[in-house]
DNA sequence: CTTGATATATGCATTCTGCATACATATAAA
DNA sequence: TTTATATGTATGCAGAATGCATATATCAAG
C-alpha cells in the first residue's frame, strides 16, 4: 500500500499548486477560473463548438456560454458559424490570443518557481515518476482534455503526453 | 532552468489531483470547496476563533461568518464562547468529528489510487521530491496553514512537515 | 472613562453556476 | 416531402458562495 505521509504530501502539493496557478490565470482573465482554461482550449483546438468546450471545462453548457458571452464582450473570444447551423465555431481575437499567451506565461512562472530547488537530475526523476502518475489519473477522451485544460501545448506535444498516450492505449 | 515538458506535467497533475480531491471532499462537507477544509482544520486546532480559520481558509471574515453558520446550522460544528468575550472557539460536533473522518478518508482514497502505479522506491524519491518542492512554496505561518487545510495531520506529524519545517526555518 | 483596536455578525450587491425551457438546425424515417 | 427525433445554442430564473461596508460588542491602554 501507499504511505501515509506520501500521500499526505502528494494532497498538500497538489492543493498549493493549483492555489497558486488558479490565483494567477485568473486574474489575468477575469470571470473566474473556468476563463484561463477556456482562453487556453480555445487556442489548442479553434473553430471547436461551446458544446465540446463544455466538456473539456466540465461545466454545463449553460455555463459555458455565458461565460463565451463574458469572454466575447471582453474582445476575447469570437463565434463564427460552421457548416452546421446548429453550432458555433469558437476562435480568439488577436487581443485574446495575447491573453492567453500571458496566461501561459504566468502558469509557467509559478511552475518554475516550485520547481527551482530541484537539481536538473531530480527534475528528471519527477517528470518519470508524473508520466506514471498522470497516466493513471486519465481515463477516456474527456477526462484528457479535462485535465490539460490549462497546459501549454508547445510545452509538451502529443506525442509525448502521457495523458493523451493514455487515451489513445485504451 | 527548469524544463519545459516538466513544468507543464507538474500543471497538469497538481490540476487533475485538485480536482478530484476537491470533487471527493465537497460532496462530504457540501457548501462549496471550503467547507470540507474548514472541518479537517478545525479538527485540527479546537477552540480557535473564525478570525484564525479565515485566514487559514484564505476567505474575507464575513463568508467565513457564514460559512459557520451553514456548518452549525448541520450540527457539524459548534461556537463556544472563549475568555475573550468578542471572539466564538470553533469546535466540531460528534457528527462534524466524523464527517471530518470521512473527508480525510476520501481524500486518501484519491491519492491512494493516484499513487497506485509507483513501486516502494519510486514513492520514496516522489517524497524526497516533494519535500523540497512543499518547502519552496512555503511563505510564513499563515501561508502553511492554508497549505496544509486539508492535510491529514495524524499522517504527517509536525516535525517531519515540510510545510511546518519551512516555517521554523524563517 | 474615553479612545482605539479587535472579533463577530449582518445588509446588500455581485459573480458564477445549474436547471428548465425555448428555439433553430440537422438527421432519419415514413 | 413531411414528420419525428436528436443536437447545439441561447435565455429566464433561482440558488449558492463570496466580498464590501457597516453595525455591534468586547478588550486594552491611557
Amino acid at each position: 500500500m501507499t504511505d501515509d505521509r506520501t500521500a499526505n504530501l502528494l494532497g498538500a502539493l497538489a492543493l498549493a499548486l493549483t492555489d497558486r496557478l488558479i490565483e494567477e490565470t485568473e486574474t489575468r482573465a477575469k470571470h473566474g477560473a473556468a476563463a484561463p482554461a477556456a482562453l487556453v482550449s480555445i487556442g489548442v483546438a479553434p473553430g471547436e463548438p461551446i458544446d465540446r468546450l463544455a466538456r473539456t471545462l466540465a461545466l454545463s453548457h449553460s455555463a459555458t456560454v455565458r461565460l463565451i458571452d463574458r469572454l466575447a464582450a471582453d474582445g476575447l473570444v469570437a463565434r463564427r458559424s460552421l457548416r452546421d447551423g446548429r453550432a458555433v465555431g469558437l476562435h480568439l481575437t488577436r487581443a485574446g490570443a495575447t491573453r492567453r499567451k500571458a496566461i501561459l506565461e504566468g502558469r509557467r512562472r509559478v511552475l518554475d518557481e516550485a520547481l527551482a530547488p530541484l537539481s536538473a537530475k531530480q527534475q528528471d526523476s519527477l517528470t518519470t515518476l508524473m508520466e506514471s502518475l498522470l497516466g493513471r489519473i486519465t481515463s477516456g477522451r474527456q477526462s484528457a482534455d479535462h485535465i490539460c485544460r490549462l497546459c501549454d501545448e508547445d510545452a509538451c506535444p502529443q506525442d509525448s503526453c502521457p495523458v493523451e498516450c493514455a487515451v489513445s492505449a485504451e
